[in-house]
RNA sequence: GUGCCCGUAGCUCAGUAGGAUAGAGCACCAGAUUCCUAAUCUGGGGGCCGUGAGUUCGAAUCUCGCCGGGCACGCCA
């Protein structure tokens, strides 16, 4: 990046340096620095706390630090002015400059936003990964949305990603699973059977049950052999993952790589991670406390293999083995993530249920047992979404089987309404999903404010093209002009210009949430404008006597398009030319 | 009892390396359309940022206590 934010950024941090070298400051920790570039209060069209942190940390008597770095400050190329209020410094741009910046742009559109703080690194983003016991439904979407959009962000800041999907088919549950499948096949060949409670009751099972029965007719009735219990397991799972990925296909999220559980136990990687934390004194033989919850009645004392976690993030150890010598889940996992470092990734990041956030510690301890990094290994938790249909929470139960689906809300609110929702709210806030509200067309309803923002600019965009007053080329650059730019525009620009750092922060921070929040910003800047135009017509975009006028108007609203269309990608929505 | 997350307008939420007068949308009230898409826009009222202390030039933001809500606390996956 090269615009005038990074620069003043690696100003003040050289100029920093400088202070310090020659002993006119002390060391300050340059986090308190702030480069605020959005600046509300328009005292600047960029503001620091710079002098405000730096003050007390001369060492030097009779050093004006604020001439100073005025003076230096105004030899740069690109400041217009600036001035120094209760502290802050107030830098204007040049209006020529932030020009020419929307034209670059527009040179570049194709390599738009161009940030490199990846380096290249590969990172691992495993998410979803629900279990192929029944279809995705609104539990998990979260999570899927939010991956997929992280995913994007991290792609265009320069960070190679692998999305994987974790399947565990090895545990009981599977064997639950393919007994439910085993007894919905023997319905339909009228044998007087039932699903227990522990089962699974969903109607999925009877249609896959149904697709079995098809090719393969009554042959497994009354087969009760290990080779019958196998394939109905297996037959449950392959049939299964193939629902999740069409699902999943639908929201337009798709996975570089799914892991069995199956083929991790196959691998011995349980043994190998062991010796690796034998070497470092954290596994053992022992008998853990009892538990703190309310119903560890029957609980009783048992010696077993247990993991140190205790020794490091965690506030317990933890079980590796059960009594009966069957490894834990937890174990399992463990192998599990020790094969995702075995891959040499640079970082691994987890997107989890809240649900889940009890489990953390224990992973984390694990990971760091391998990488002795405590970067390396990064859990995000999503809280629950809760939907609301005619101002009514939805309830729903695990016992009964009837989350809505994926299927079901994709069907009912489509793709744009539900990637959009679920990740414009922080993942770490609970939410709630208002079913009819998310499919309104106005403007209670943010992804369609958004689209609607960017249909109408491209459809002035096109109305300009057809009169051939559109900026094409870097030879158009003469009939620009900052003068042709009203103030609410400069608002608009500066916030347009403003995106690849926010892309930055939403990078940095894993915050996919801040995008949606700085689009509808956007939009409502352009709508005022737009309708301002309504009462005072030389404020509209087109004006087919004063060509000039509109090429500079239409220069910025290119990058708007630009801009939103990046946005839109990263969101995973469709950029609607019309509406 | 312990750990993690959350508490901002009547409602849904932003505010994130501590920064200037705390912001949007909805709802409510009053207005704008011979005109590039009114599916939009303008104006108005609405706040002890859960609460009490602390840290400092400065706190919604950091620390501690308390109150309230959520999640998790066997060898279940």
């Amino acid at each position: 990046m090269n615009d005038h934010i990074s620069i003043l950024n690696n100003f003040f941090m050289n100029y920093l340096d400088n202070l310090i070298e020659n002993n006119i400051a002390s060391d300050i920790n340059k986090k308190n620095i702030s480069l605020d570039y959005i600046s509300k209060n328009k005292k600047g069209h960029i503001s620091s706390n710079f002098l405000l942190i730096i003050k007390k940390k001369i060492i030097i008597d009779n050093f004006d630090i604020e001439s100073d770095i005025k003076t230096k400050i105004k030899s740069i190329e690109f400041v217009d002015y600036i001035s120094v209020d209760k502290g802050f410094i107030n830098i204007f741009i040049k209006k020529k400059y932030l020009l020419n910046q929307l034209i670059d742009i527009l040179n570049n559109e194709k390599n738009y936003p161009n940030i490199k703080i990846g380096n290249n690194k590969n990172i691992n983003i495993e998410f979803v990964s629900a279990n192929p016991t029944g279809p995705i439904h609104v539990a998990h979407i979260r999570g899927a949305v939010f991956g997929d959009v992280l995913t994007n962000i991290l792609k265009k800041t320069g960070f190679n990603i692998t999305k994987e999907y974790y399947v565990n088919d090895a545990g009981s549950q599977i064997e639950i699973l393919g007994n439910s499948l085993f007894k919905r096949y023997c319905q339909l060949f009228n044998v007087d059977i039932e699903i227990d409670d522990n089962e699974y009751p969903g109607e999925y099972l009877i249609d896959i049950a149904r697709k079995l029965a098809e090719k393969d007719k009554d042959k497994w009735i009354d087969n009760n052999s290990k080779e019958r219990k196998n394939y109905f397991e297996n037959y449950s799972i392959k049939i299964l993952i193939e629902c999740i990925k069409d699902d999943l296909k639908l929201i337009g999220i798709e996975f570089d790589q799914f892991s069995y559980e199956s083929h991790i136990v196959e691998k011995n990687l349980i043994e190998k991670l062991f010796k690796i934390l034998e070497k470092n004194n954290l596994i053992y033989e022992g008998v853990l406390e009892k538990p703190k919850s309310d119903d560890s009645d029957d609980w009783e004392p048992r010696k077993q293999l247990l993991f140190k976690s205790s020794k490091l993030f965690d506030n317990q150890d933890r079980a590796f083995q059960k009594s009966d010598k069957s490894w834990t889940y937890f174990a399992n996992d463990s192998a599990y993530h020790y094969d995702k470092f075995l891959r040499n990734y640079d970082k691994l990041i987890n997107i989890w249920g809240s649900d889940h956030i009890g489990y953390i510690s224990r992973m984390k301890s694990l990971v760091y047992s391998l990488s002795n990094n405590e970067n390396y290994f990064n859990v995000l938790t999503c809280q629950i979404v809760r939907l609301i249909k005619n101002n009514q929470i939805v309830k729903m139960s695990k016992r009964e089987g009837n989350f809505v689906t994926l299927r079901d809300l994709y069907n009912s609110v489509g793709k744009d309404a539900l990637r959009y929702f679920m990740v414009s709210t922080k993942n770490e806030t609970a939410m709630d999903f208002d079913l009819d509200k998310v499919i309104e067309k106005n403007k209670d309803n943010p992804v369609f404010y958004c689209q609607y923002a960017f249909a109408r600019a491209s459809s002035v965009i096109n109305k300009a093209k057809d009169l051939n007053i559109i900026y094409s080329h870097e030879k158009d650059k003469k009939y620009l002009s900052i003068n042709y730019i009203s103030e609410k525009e400069w608002d608009i620009i500066l916030k347009l210009l403003a995106y690849q750092y926010l892309l930055l922060q939403c990078s940095i921070n894993h915050e996919p949430h801040r995008i949606t929040n700085y689009l509808e910003d956007l939009a409502s800047l352009f709508h005022t404008f737009w309708n301002m135009g309504n009462a005072e017509k030389s404020l509209r975009f087109i004006d087919e006597e004063n060509i000039n006028i509109t090429k500079t108007k239409i220069l910025w609203l290119q990058c708007f398009k630009v801009v939103f269309k990046n946005a839109f990608e990263i969101i995973g929505i469709e950029a609607p030319e019309n509406m």
